[in-house]
DNA sequence: GTCTATAGTATGATAGAC
DNA sequence: GTCTATCATACTATAGAC
């Protein structure tokens, strides 16, 4: 009773997919390697994905659905646990990136595969991939007011740039997860000092000199 | 009096190859796709390089010197403007990122495209473009002692960590550097806020909890 | 749904004439 | 140094039998 038998083809193929994109990225990955690794034939990822750019959008959909929900639901709680006149920054932050972990750590040894894929994918510099992968986060916007509130001596448009960077080294992060996983224990440190750089960076006084772009008087 | 009779063949094929490797990345790019843009043969390319990845570490090379150069002039002023019992992290920061803003500068219209190469090969996840990235970048690691020193409330793991994230930002501004080119006088506000993040996310208080590794006590 | 076979094209690299 | 021609291999994608 091997994996061939016990778990059907698309699954097999999002799995293989999953992984080579993670390792080697769009570009590096081949859809031949893929079946490979699946164990299936080339016609068989035409037959349910179509193209290899639907077998990228598979693995992504696959991955962000959960995520997505986790992150509603965090973002819910801190809502209602939030005093309005008085946000608390770092709860924010914490909530923001702790639904990623959370799922990751959740994903046991598929964990780091995806944490890669995810950062490889938030990461790429094409055009329709960075789309999807914003699509796919769209919820994450969500966030935003939130976190503007609880900076009120910020610009909007120095905002929207730092979140920008925040979200940089959150994919970052993802990049370089470690292979071996990061384990139930660690997790929490993990979180902690990337929300303290984060958050300090976030805090840092409006900068002097006029930004690039129009900011918000 | 057209392009290719007043450059040489070998200055052609690293243009080409530069603004192709900074639009599609190594793997996004292929040898042919070069000889095109630079108009030459594809058995130029092979004699003046040999391979693929020697035309990649041609461009890092060009770019690389007169970049680590201003690094070190700018590091040396820092020092010796450095008062040894209060360093300024501000301006060690301020330090580090402007040789490679000012190179931009000095790029002119060449500018946008090396910010883009630079971005796209230092966030390169494959590991012999890492480490060839890395290498070139190596006497970044003399600042290093000097930020420590303006940090002594970090232990040395944290801080390690803080510097990745320091560069993985520097690394999406590259990234996402603007098609346009940043104006002279755009780029004291670039640099202004960017040290301002950065410095903001370094001054953190050291994380209550262990961190992954074991720190210095 | 799954397979073989193959079309049609692109790839990195090299040999050898000039 | 530069060119044409070509090798050997890889690629995405599809047609058509089962």
């Amino acid at each position: 009773m091997n994996r061939s038998t016990t778990t059907d083809t698309r699954t097999r193929i999002l799995d293989a997919a999953e992984q080579l994109f993670a390792e080697h990225g769009f570009d590096g990955t081949s859809i031949r390697e893929i079946t490979r690794v699946a164990d299936v034939n080339v016609a068989a990822v035409h037959y349910h994905f179509g193209s290899k750019e639907e077998v990228l959008r598979g693995v992504t959909d696959r991955v962000a659905g959960p995520i997505s929900d986790r992150r509603s639901q965090l973002l819910e709680a801190a809502v209602a646990a939030a005093k309005p006149e008085n946000p608390d920054l770092r709860v924010l932050v914490d909530a923001f990136l702790r639904a990623d972990v959370e799922i990751l750590l959740e994903l046991q040894e598929r964990g780091p595969r995806v944490a890669r894929f995810l950062g490889r994918t938030h990461g790429d510099q094409t055009a329709w991939i960075q789309e999807m992968a914003r699509e796919q986060y769209s919820q994450a916007d969500d966030f935003f007011p939130l976190i503007a509130a609880a900076l009120p001596h910020l610009g909007e448009e120095e905002l929207t740039w730092r979140m920008m960077q925040v979200v940089a080294v959150i994919v970052h992060l993802f990049a370089t997860w470690p292979e071996n996983g990061v384990t139930e224990e660690d997790a929490p440190a993990l979180l902690d000092r990337t929300v303290t750089f984060l958050v300090g960076g976030l805090q840092a006084p409006q900068p002097d000199s006029t930004p690039t772009l129009p900011a918000r008087r």
